[in-house]
DNA sequence: ATCTAAAATTGGATGTATCAGATTCGACGT
DNA sequence: ACGTCGAATCTGATACATCCAATTTTAGAT
């Protein structure tokens, strides 16, 4: 095979395969989170392997992706367990995608393009209209977007690589962080915040209003009681 | 198995096991940072297997991780691919881990006991000895205790597994890092800073000293040229 | 009843064969 | 010479058997 010469060039080539193992993990991940798996509770391989109809290797690719994520905890030769407080692992979860994302809007700050900037603005205005036309569907999209161009600005790959590991959890909670009228409101507001130290090129101030942003969705969905027993 | 009631009796539970994954995967990190592989170079899974001495099945797991950390792109079914710029992989670790550990010594700040902020005065005690004496290897032990028991404080075990993730990047530069006296000297006066803020119970003075502290010593590192080539 | 050592069990780790998706190459028709 | 299509090849993904580490259970001695 050519060697692509660029990491755009190859982010380019992704196909939308999903493996079973990106299956398991998405099902897994969302069987704890809904309480199908206690916390503490020990996650025996083959005994997934069976409950899932596969085989043990993509469940220990799942496992080590949940891992990283800290919602299993494995030792070797001894199991693996789930993470003993979900709800708190949501929150976690939260500040670290507060940390990274804020990151990633102090960077674009620092680097926009005119052009960038002009797609921003674009996103913005397409969340102007959803908000308006309370299009849930289509505001989860355009939310999704901004923050991905945003990480697209920032240049930062090895960042979007790790957001991308705590993103499964935006991805599940988006639909009920948007499900408010008020949240979603008060969301395009942030993000007006955001773009427009964007704009500045105010990197402090992109950081600060992104990281606000996130949290302010993660306190809302806590409050909402996600995870265990919804 | 009887099931462990907290992720700390996990923590406790661990054993020393390093698995032919983990010892695959610190090779090819290390391999690749010192430009053993090129920017953009194809790694073929059979390929490394044979070169490694090992099957497939940990050199899966590894290229999984090292895809993680952002120092590899793969593609189903097209191959992995080396970062195109692992200098600029390396900065942008920084500023993941600026964001991380910042976080991190922002909860500390925040939930810190007397006898953990006692813990962590010892541990400032032992640097300062360590540096007085130019005891280099002491040092980096005392750096990484420093920054692991803030971590433990922090309570946030995703934070602990998402920091460890680029930690690994420390472990192999932190060597090069203290072996400038000044750089040495310079890391304990900030160290001194982020406890001074923990133990005040500043959580923004906290999270500012540590990303101030990981910045400066990214740059540092960065002007040293670490990486390909080395 | 208690202690110790060996055996059995549990559960993760690895090797290898095979499957499956994507690309390249060669034959054939125009 | 060029385009198309099928075969071959490349390379990752998965299934499954087996290996290995750690824990539990059992048997025997005291």
């Amino acid at each position: 095979m050519n060697r692509p010469s660029k990491n755009r060039e190859l982010e380019s080539l992704k196909t939308n395969y999903k493996s079973i193992a990106d299956v398991t993990c998405e099902k897994l991940r969302k069987a704890i989170l809904e309480g199908v798996f206690s916390p503490g509770e020990q996650l025996k391989e083959r005994e997934l392997a069976t409950l899932m109809g596969v085989s043990t290797t993509p469940i220990k690719a799942a496992l080590q992706r949940l891992g990283m994520e800290g919602l299993v905890t494995s030792l070797p030769m001894r199991g693996s367990f789930v993470a003993e407080n979900i709800s708190a692992i949501l929150t976690e979860v939260g500040l670290i995608r507060a940390a990274l994302e804020g990151t990633a809007a102090y960077l674009a700050a620092m680097k926009a393009t005119d052009e960038e900037i002009t797609t921003l603005q674009g996103q913005i205005e397409k969340m102007e209209r959803c908000t308006a036309d309370r299009d849930i569907g289509r505001a989860i999209e355009a939310n999704t977007n901004f923050h991905e161009i945003i990480h697209q600005i920032s240049g930062n790959h090895s960042l979007q690589q790790m957001t991308g590991i705590v993103r499964q959890y935006d991805d599940i909670t988006r639909p009920q962080a948007l499900s408010d009228e008020s949240q979603m409101v008060q969301g395009l507001q942030e993000h007006k915040a955001i773009f427009e130290a964007i704009k500045a090129g105010d990197p402090e101030g992109a950081d600060a209003s992104m990281r606000a942003h996130v949290l302010r969705n993660t306190r809302f969905l806590k409050q909402q009681g996600l995870g265990v027993g919804k």
